[in-house]
DNA sequence: TAAAATTTTTAGGTTAATCTAAATAAATAA
DNA sequence: TTATTTATTTAGATTAACCTAAAAATTTTA
């Protein structure tokens, strides 16, 4: 079942998409215990899997030196988000899910096979640009538009900004946003910066007068 | 992951299913070799699975005497059937599949465990009654409405009806159904049963007047 | 009803993905 | 730069789902 060209297994797909979100922040290449952490296995797992992967020439492995994906490896991991982030908003924008309940629903719904299906869920959808997270959506060849975002904790009294996107994507994270009326869309200017501990006051959407702690400030995301 | 009350692995899903469309017919205990074949395994491979199965309490399983499946067993089936007609309508109404290209697709979506997610998509599809191929789907509650069809092959000159359903839900039959205009909803009158081949003359929606084969009458369901 | 054919089960293996425990390599600290 | 700690890999098992070949039960046929 798992063996034309473009067939990975569901675990195999799982690893390839935790190496390359490792590897976004990272920039290095992924250790060994980084992986394991992610897809909840031990290390000797995921050493067996790494093994693996370097023979299906999806990942770059060196005994001790960690691993980077190849282009076939990004080619595969970039497809899974694609469908992972189409398939969170048909749930929001078309089954009425809220942002913070989709990510396993997705993560289901992200190893479904079939060309065909994502392009045309995508069409159905409209072609949209990002996930109701912010994320960026790669399109059918693989291609993502990042934006230039900010991290509200990196701003400056005066500043203002959109927010286009988190860092964080936990539910209880969401649902926080969403009581404090942080969601995605919301315009905010930072009014004072509290030295003591870092907080952050700012206004949103001209009205409502907020302080949010320095930890809520560096996970949400804002173009100026 | 395969462990809470409802969760069933895929492999043991596709056998529920197997076994239900088995007895579906037959309303016999189902055979082990018959399980093989619909499942494309082995008899030794289904004989381990079956006592799997039996320790679970989802089928009856007496050695040497094929299975029934048990309460639990077809709420169990009923809903894979409900989740995979739910999908085909989708694939078709929303994303303008034909109604040969989505078994294959559905084969996997079926498996996407979110009773919240079947409930939503039953809702935004205005909960139909029946598939593409006019299949009953199974409401939450596992309650499926049949319909009292017909074959075409054991009606009599004479007699009318609209087609509603079909026996054979191959790619190439449903593509030849396309082609002659006997598709769902079409209405079709008897003109004549020629009796040299049992090859049937009918009618289809007033106009195009067709001969069809035994074989292909047997396979189209109607309601008079 | 005994022999032959068929069906089903058992026995013993394989593969993918996982694990624990032990061994080895690399990084850090004294 | 040696010793200690940490990270990674290897060795050896386990589990689910499958297989082939042989044995046992059932059914069919003569």
């Amino acid at each position: 079942m798992f063996n034309s060209l473009h067939m990975h297994s569901f675990t195999e797909e799982n690893y390839l998409k935790a190496i390359y979100h490792l590897s976004e922040d990272n920039s290095m290449a992924v250790s060994t215990n980084q992986i394991a952490e992610m897809t909840n296995t031990k290390a000797a797992s995921v050493t067996d899997m790494l093994k693996k992967l370097a023979d299906k020439k999806l990942i770059n492995y060196i005994k001790y030196q960690g691993v980077t994906l190849t282009e076939s490896g990004i080619k595969a991991a970039v497809n899974i988000i694609r469908k992972h982030r189409l398939w969170e908003v048909f749930l929001v924008e078309k089954l009425g899910f809220k942002w913070d309940e989709v990510h396993d629903i997705a993560e289901e719904l992200e190893h479904i096979n079939s060309e065909m299906l994502i392009n045309r869920l995508d069409d159905f959808l409209g072609n949209p640009a990002a996930d109701p997270h912010g994320d960026p959506i790669p399109d059918r060849t693989g291609v993502i538009k990042h934006k230039k975002l900010v991290r509200i904790a990196d701003m400056q009294a005066g500043e203002s900004g959109t927010i286009s996107g988190v860092s964080e994507h936990s539910s209880v994270f969401l649902k926080l946003l969403e009581k404090l009326g942080l969601t995605l869309g919301a315009k905010i200017i930072i009014s004072e910066l509290i030295e003591f501990d870092g907080s952050i006051m700012l206004s949103i959407d001209q009205h409502a007068e907020r302080t949010i702690s320095r930890e809520v400030a560096k996970n949400i995301l804002v173009i100026l």
